[in-house]
RNA sequence: GGUGCGGUAGUUCAGUUGGUUAGAAUACAUGCCUGUCACGCAUGGGGUCGCGGGUUCGAGUCCCGUCCGCACCGCCA
């Protein structure tokens, strides 16, 4: 019996119910407990005329106690209809404190009047709270329908270990000292990528595992150190199946878990594309307000700075036209901002009467503003802010400014869910720094064939099949069809400036595997706590874990991480030498 | 590594130009109250103003340093 399922079929049943004392209402004569476990809340009462030594401990009972009770179900006096078991309350015959409880350092309920940094500290507390232990539920049910729709598909799901080989490569491993072989050290796994891909020259054709990753990266709301990814791989498939398979897995879960149904196959964008329209590898496409660019058109009218850059592009605000100075200020601090780094905000303003003020009005005229109100589509009323500098930088800066344009106009509603395959990523970064390429997915993400013949004359020119699943504007998750040929790979090796003893060091158990008949494979990973965040309209995956870390990759409640002591650090012959 | 915001009662916060005994709400305790469900009413206890230094007759308030938290940039193949 629990604290959620008595209603008012149950009248007259003795039942025993326990659970937490959420709140003791004393009115004189006769007390109300609500008793609260995972499933919903109770109402007690105790009345003084019918047991006054009973109705006397209910009075001293405190938030938090845990009580179990014997009593009899009756239909309320007097409802209260925001309660699933508002109907009915439990008249109590027997009361047992079964743990006494000092009074929390917050409120257990929704609307906690606790702080983020003492909730996460006292998290055992904050997961009693209904919003927090909702999420926990989702999360359940979105990896039970994942497995679910995976095992219908001939998905196993395989272990890999959580000790594996370091890779300098990528993100910063965490680094775990081996004890038997002194000055020796694990790693732990950035993702199951190696092992999976092992997996298939083995012969495991669909593999997946719900699996711990961990990066020993700077933290953000929406990155953990350790966090988990539904990882997948596949062998003999192309890059269209493996599109349509995780597709439907995602509609699946969808439907399973929001009763939402999408129409037609997710859209797809190329990376070139979202760059360009919205200078962004995951656009927002909630709302369209996609970039134009304006170079050629604002060319020889003497105005320096559109001049003397090599990019000058805007968005169109709907019906914006009426914003005010203080409005169009706020907007050019938010674009100076360090982290957006525009230098200006130039707008212009498509008046109702069809004439158009801009503040670049010195230097064009009428026609000229006219010709730009073309090019975007605008119509009276609207608003056009520009910006302009260096090509990715501005972009990106555009980015940010049409993201706080969309929440601005109420245009990103967390009810709204926009799929958007991106497709076609570069396979390579150069790094000005180091002066080489990097690959922007991973070592293992082969060429499009076609652009093979490209590797040596313009290695970033060269396309991956490689494809992100982007919901919302987050990154839900990310793949590619891999290198399955050991030239082919020793080639990327080569670009990406390893020598063959490096390559041969790091990544020799993989190349070996590819000499033993390699069938061609590819896969993707899905970050599990962003989606359950995209599910449940969360600002920050923490929300959604259990146990998180916070900023600086603590855990406030355990104290983790810690000093060790000095007997263990002698055990794995380790001295530290930290800077004072 | 960097930028911004914050740290005052158990908790969430206010605190004016630097000026008397640092406030509110809530939580907690006690009392009253027989139909509450954010119950109500009354009374009460509760403060290292993050920490250290400085300026000043006087610092919660100004300055410097430092620690902690949050958001972001770099970083995150």
């Amino acid at each position: 019996m629990t604290c959620g399922q008595l209603r008012l079929a149950d009248v007259d049943k003795e039942v025993v119910l326990a659970g937490w004392v959420q709140r003791v209402r004393k009115m004189g004569g006769m007390t109300f407990i609500d008793l609260r476990d995972r499933y919903g809340i109770t109402q007690l009462v105790f009345n003084q005329e019918v047991d006054a030594a009973l109705c006397e401990t209910a009075n001293h009972l405190g938030r938090e106690y845990v009580i179990q009770i014997k009593g009899v179900v009756k239909e309320r006096y007097s409802k209260n209809p925001n309660i699933p078991t508002g109907d009915i309350e439990i008249i109590v015959s027997e009361l047992n404190v079964l743990s006494t409880s000092d009074t929390p350092p917050f409120t257990i309920e929704d609307d906690s009047d606790g702080g983020d940094d003492l909730r996460m500290q006292y998290r055992f507390l904050d997961l009693r709270r209904d919003c927090v232990r909702k999420n926990l539920e989702l999360r359940h049910k979105l990896a039970f329908e994942v497995r679910r729709f995976l095992d219908s598909e001939g998905f196993l799901e395989i272990e890999t270990p959580i000790l594996i080989k370091s890779t300098p490569e990528g993100a910063r491993d965490f680094v775990v000292p081996s004890r038997m072989n002194p000055g020796e050290f694990y790693a732990l796994p950035q993702s199951p990528q190696t092992f999976k891909q092992l997996l298939m020259v083995s012969g495991f054709d669909r593999y997946f595992q719900i699996a711990k990753c961990f990066r020993d990266e700077d933290l953000r709301a929406d990155r953990q150190p350790e966090f988990t990814q539904i990882d997948c791989e596949m062998s003999f498939v192309e890059q269209e199946d493996v599109l349509g398979i995780f597709e439907n897995m995602t509609k699946h879960v969808f439907k399973a878990i929001k009763g939402i149904e999408f129409e037609g196959n997710f859209p797809r964008m190329t990376w070139h594309d979202a760059m360009k329209y919205y200078g962004s590898d995951k656009p927002d496409i909630r709302f369209e307000m996609k970039f134009v660019e304006l170079k050629d058109l604002t060319e020889g009218k003497d105005f320096v700075v559109f001049d003397s850059v090599p990019y000058v592009g805007g968005i169109c605000a709907k019906g914006c036209a009426s914003y005010t100075r203080k409005q169009i200020d706020e907007l050019t601090d938010f674009v100076k901002r360090p982290q957006v780094g525009a230098k200006g905000l130039v707008y212009v303003k498509c008046e109702e009467n069809g004439t158009f003020k801009s503040s670049v009005d010195k230097f064009y005229n009428q026609d000229d503003l006219k010709l730009w109100a073309e090019r975007f589509n605008a119509q009276p009323g609207d608003l056009i802010l520009i910006l302009a500098g260096e090509v990715s930088k501005t972009r990106k800066a555009l980015c940010e400014l049409r993201l706080e344009m969309g929440n601005r106009l109420g245009l990103r509603d967390k009810n709204v869910f926009a799929p958007l395959w991106i497709v076609d990523f570069p396979l390579l970064e150069w790094d000005d720094e180091t002066q080489r390429y990097y690959a922007m997915h991973h070592p293992f993400t082969s060429p499009k064939p076609e652009d093979i013949e490209l590797l040596d004359s313009n290695p970033g020119a060269v396309r991956a099949n490689a494809y992100d699943m982007v919901f919302n504007g987050v990154e839900l998750g990310g793949g590619s069809i891999r290198i399955h040929d050991s030239a082919l790979q020793d080639k990327m090796f080569e670009i990406l400036g390893f020598t063959q003893e490096q390559a041969h060091y790091q990544f020799g158990f993989l190349m070996d595997a590819f000499k033993y008949g390699a069938p061609p494979h590819g896969g993707l990973a899905f970050g599990l706590d962003r989606f359950v965040s995209l599910l449940a309209g969360l600002d920050s995956i923490r929300d959604c874990i259990a146990f998180p870390k916070n900023n600086s990759g603590r855990d406030t409640m355990s104290g983790a991480p810690s000093i060790i002591d000095d007997s263990q650090l002698k055990e794995l012959q380790i001295k530290l030498d930290l800077q004072a």
